[in-house]
DNA sequence: CGGCTGGTTGAAGGATCTCAAGCGTTGTGG
DNA sequence: CCACAACGCTTGAGATCCTTCAACCAGCCG
């Protein structure tokens, strides 16, 4: 297990695929050769937990390709999902050494890391790492706002409707004209996920993706597999938090 | 109204109440003076509103004194606060020229200003500002994970106690030892505005402020003011995320 | 085949919301 | 100076949405 099958042709950043959206995004090629020469691979399994909030995390990484999501637990076993990380984003926080949120991969994945010391020498630096990881967290802290809104105020049918838009919006290749009302993709969270993702419980998630298809909303087929049968009504459903970025 | 009644005293950044936690906490004297020639001071009111979301935002500042909060709306009316600023917290978004929530004052406000183009300048030119500016953005972020706990998973009475111990903690001079069990502060919300942070209706925050106070946890005079009378039951109540900084 | 896992569906119960009335304080105008 | 309206808060009663608990179903694998 954790064979690094691709080792080689991963090794040149040049030929990354989230190059063009990642925490080294704005650096030129001095620095990137700088990055390049200390970063490492490591591949974590789908369903594995990879740091529980309390262990020491020595290093950072961007996802290259994968699912994870960070989760914050209480004593008596409620979970809710605080971060759904996806190619491109970025793993851990320069300047602390423990996790504050279990750490989890929902898929198989491949992870591009540094190790936390030298990454924060790099960060003061490299004003244009700073300037992009500054970046990134104002958009996450963004997301995180629009999710506090889903979590505080929206129903049931409307948290469904609105994580399904979401995953469509960020899992989807943007086709430059978006094909119509049929996209097709596939949700990378299992019913407990989207449940915890949302704050309720799986069978409501369960009733809800079934109440979608029955009006017609949406399509399923496979397990994960979702087809927005009718995008504007889907929309409509969703609550459309003020065009929170969902609309476009 | 709004009249600067202490300009001079407040014109000098060395006697800034908020300078060791502002976004200049970090800055030399230079980069102090740099800071000091452009900036400028705004009052606001209680309950007013600073801008609405989609406004152009042409400056970015930091509260020296006074409670705002971010505030996402639906078409429907539902309303869920996102962001409770208090003071040395940073307002605005670089990069952005319009804003993405509502800003509202709560009480009476002094704000630091700086037009939002020389700012994002300084950003780029003193990297001790665009540091500092990104520790603050990560704690805000950790802060909304919290939050999203919070709204997603608590019940009403953890809800309410979990606000409480979060603005005591936020709120009270940090004296060196706690004085016991009997900390007495300010809530500087209304119960709606209670409401709104904990996406929850304010009878059901009136309900369970009762309730605690029936059951001796907390006392309540005047109508926002706070005692608790027990801290450790209060902590348990709140369901301690894990310790999410709360107990510490 | 039989057990296991993840998902769906049903029925009942409960926590929170909704709607409504009541209360105390504040400010205002007669 | 009092009456009264306005506001913010509290309390009550009934309705509702979501959870809980349980059964069932489909696919998968030993």
């Amino acid at each position: 297990m954790m064979l690094q099958t691709s080792r080689l042709s991963m090794d040149q950043c040049k030929t990354c695929p989230i190059g063009a959206s990642a925490i080294c995004a704005r650096c030129d090629s001095a620095e990137m050769r700088t990055l390049e020469s200390v970063k490492f691979y490591r591949r974590f399994q789908a369903g594995q937990t990879i740091v529980y909030a309390g262990d020491r995390m020595d290093f950072v990484a961007s996802i290259v390709s994968g699912v994870a999501t960070l989760n914050l637990n209480m004593e008596d076993g409620r979970r809710q999902m605080v971060g759904l990380l996806l190619p491109a984003d970025f793993i851990g926080r320069p300047g602390r050494t423990v996790a504050a949120f279990d750490l989890m991969a929902t898929t198989d994945m491949l992870m591009c890391c540094f190790r936390r010391k030298p990454f924060e020498d790099l960060l003061l630096a490299m004003p244009h790492l700073n300037q992009r990881l500054l970046e990134m967290t104002l958009d996450e802290l963004d997301a995180a706002r629009d999710w506090m809104l889903l979590l505080g105020r929206k129903t049931a049918r409307e948290k469904v409707a609105t994580l399904l838009i979401m995953v469509m919006r960020r899992t989807t290749t943007r086709s430059p004209e978006p094909p119509g009302d049929l996209q097709d993709f596939e949700v990378p969270l299992s019913r407990v996920e989207m449940a915890d993702f949302l704050g309720m419980t799986e069978e409501t998630v369960s009733r809800q993706m079934s109440s979608l298809r029955r009006d017609g909303v949406i399509g399923l087929s496979g397990i994960r597999r979702v087809q927005v049968a009718d995008l504007p009504q889907l929309v409509e459903v969703a609550g459309d938090d003020a065009d929170g970025g969902l609309v476009a």
